[in-house]
DNA sequence: ACTGAATAGCAATTCAAT
DNA sequence: ATTGAATTGCTATTCAGT
């Protein structure tokens, strides 16, 4: 089910500001997958994502389009 | 200093692998300036830096280019 | 306002199991 | 190959000091 769970955090992720990796753990249950941290971890490992600060000082879960460095 | 230090952070992280913040610290050191974590764990918030996964399976510190998410 | 030491909180990995 | 529980490691924040 991993394919379909990486869609479901890119989806996630772009809708609601996900904060921690706990919260998008909690967010994949109310959306019927079971998962824990670890799992998680590996998840945003594999899409690339990554926590970024916002404008007003928090930090969010984001899909950074291609940088420079590659 | 920190204006200078957020300028050597930037070129430093766009020229060399940074996979921790300690190493930023390392870097920092060796370029003459003296810092702690916790003030390059501020500096990352504020240059709204983030830790994304490399092609080969490691991190690295970044610059995101401007996401869809803002 | 800026910073460091210590700590709390969060994320990555290990180790085992499937 | 994929995952979870537990652990280790790393990062963000607090609290105090300047």
């Amino acid at each position: 089910m991993k394919a379909r769970r990486h869609q479901l955090i890119l989806s996630i992720i772009s809708e609601q500001v996900i904060e921690t990796q706990d919260e998008l753990v909690s967010t994949l249950r109310a959306h019927g997958l079971q998962v824990t941290q670890a799992t998680v971890s590996r998840d945003i490992k594999e899409l690339r994502l990554a926590k970024v600060a916002t404008v007003d000082g928090r930090y969010r879960y984001a899909q950074p389009a291609a940088s420079p460095q590659g």
